[in-house]
DNA sequence: GGCCAGGACACCA
DNA sequence: TGGTGTCATGGC
């Protein structure tokens, strides 16, 4: 794999999908709790999560604390494992009320890895949601793999399907500008096509990573 | 009724 | 270290 080839899917995807416009949030908070609420779900499943709470006025880290764990999980039981995202959630507003008073810019300013290690000890952040939000809420450089990613990659011939998450992002990380926007959007349109050509029967012959 | 979705973690050998 | 079970909703 060369640099050029991985460089010409995503240019490949974005002129034949177009910008998807990620991450689909309003705020940097927002896009902390889809990453959670997301987590091994559908989207639709982890919006509905997301209205509850906005609807309730507790889309809000600094509300967070307030609510009971019982009553917040049922607010967001539509995203499933209602009760480990509802702890998500707590030690998340914990973090970023003890470390950073609730403030997303404070929080951007110190650098990418230490962030990363700060994400990956709280409870339920593993690799996949941290690299979300650094990439998403924060903006900073890292990508994202997910479980589109491995199976697109893997069956393309590009990777192994038991290659580790690092390895993963290695691959993209090595063979790519490191860009925020780029990732971003490559990401995404991974998504978008694992949507339409991977998911639940591989339609591979079909997919425009087929092409490379 | 069964399977799967934009994971993470505990437990066990 | 890796393999497997658990979590416990909603749509198709």
């Amino acid at each position: 794999m060369s640099q050029p080839t991985l460089l010409k899917i995503y240019q490949s995807l974005l002129s034949a999908f177009g910008p998807q416009h990620w991450w689909p949030a309003n705020t940097a908070e927002e896009v902390i709790f889809g990453a959670i609420l997301a987590q091994n779900t559908t989207w639709e499943n982890a919006k509905r999560a997301i209205a509850a709470l906005k609807n309730t006025e507790n889309l809000s880290f600094k509300k967070i604390p307030t609510i009971n764990l019982e009553e917040l999980a049922d607010l967001i039981k539509s995203a499933r494992f209602l009760n480990q995202k509802a702890k998500a959630l707590k030690a998340v507003a914990d973090y970023l009320g003890n470390t950073y008073n609730f403030d997303i810019e404070k929080m951007k300013k110190k650098p990418l890895g230490k962030l990363r290690e700060e994400l990956l000890n709280l409870y339920r952040i593993g690799p996949e949601t941290a690299d979300s939000i650094l990439l998403y809420a924060l903006e900073k450089p890292i990508f994202v793999i997910d479980a589109y990613t491995k199976r697109m990659f893997s069956q393309h011939g590009f990777m192994k399907s038991d290659d580790s998450y690092e390895a993963y992002q290695k691959f993209f990380m090595d063979n790519l500008p490191h860009n925020v926007q780029v990732y971003n959007e490559f990401h995404a349109l991974i998504v978008h096509t694992g949507y339409l050509y991977c998911k639940p029967k591989p339609l591979c012959e079909e997919c425009p990573l087929s092409h490379f």
